[in-house]
DNA sequence: ACAGGCCTGCTGAAATTTCAACATTCATAT
DNA sequence: ATATGAATGTTGAAATTTCAGCAGGCCTGT
């Protein structure tokens, strides 16, 4: 069925780390150290973004003898799958009532144009 | 600061039965186990639900002999908070783009009243 | 050219997680 | 009242995860 990315195939530590990898969008080991809050050693980073190379989610290149490490998927889907995967898990697969969770919290406010890039995605996701 | 539910405290089995005492909002052990698509033993089960509630995420209640599960927060909270860590670790805190990755799928299909109510929550959540 | 610093790849051990088995207790139906 | 099935509490070993250290290689600046 669907994989669910950040969920089930994932050891703590690799969400963690395949996390911030999707949302730099693309990252060398340092980086990611020091992203990580409560970070081990910058070799037991290095071990973990092997494994996640190994598992297929993200994918290494080299720059001038430097390695950085992108997602497998496109940033944007990746963070849509697990989203997605998410709201199946939680909400049933309501995608309504999980961006209703989102919304209604009190503190979150919208500026004009968010309000109207939303209304618009909303109106064309709407059956006539 | 914000406590990362189901992200940095939880291993990958605690997470996984977190969020099935979360979706299913009360629920006994065998419930469990019936949830879970690729479930252990019972026994197993029973005992990652005991260090879920010795973590404090859940709570235990008997009922005629029966021990019943239940998120230690109310179901609703635990969920908006669970996707507000995602978004904050995967969207930056950006709760727009967030619901924008949501609703932009194209598979997404809203009926009317949903829409309705997801415009009124935006409405209510704009600055004026 | 070479020294210093930072990178990589690899390996294996510590720590945690995951799990199953066992003994015991409790509800229920006969 | 008692037998039966199912639930509970606990324990400790297997499996996985997490991590640090080391050796070697590649840039960079002097």
């Amino acid at each position: 069925m669907n994989s669910s990315p950040l969920s089930d195939d994932l050891s703590r530590r690799e969400r963690q780390v395949l996390e911030i990898v999707i949302r730099l969008g693309r990252a060398t080991a340092r980086d990611i150290e020091a992203e990580l809050s409560d970070a081990p050693t910058y070799s037991a980073v290095r071990s973990i973004l092997r494994i996640l190379g190994a598992k297929g989610w993200i994918i290494k290149t080299q720059e001038t003898g430097r390695d950085w490490y992108a997602p497998a998927q496109p940033a944007s889907k990746a963070k849509a799958g697990a989203l997605r995967s998410m709201v199946n898990r939680l909400f049933s697969d309501s995608v309504c009532d999980a961006a209703c969770a989102l919304l209604g919290d009190k503190k979150v406010k919208l500026s004009a144009e968010e309000a109207q890039r939303l209304i618009k995605l909303i109106n064309e996701a709407t059956r006539k």
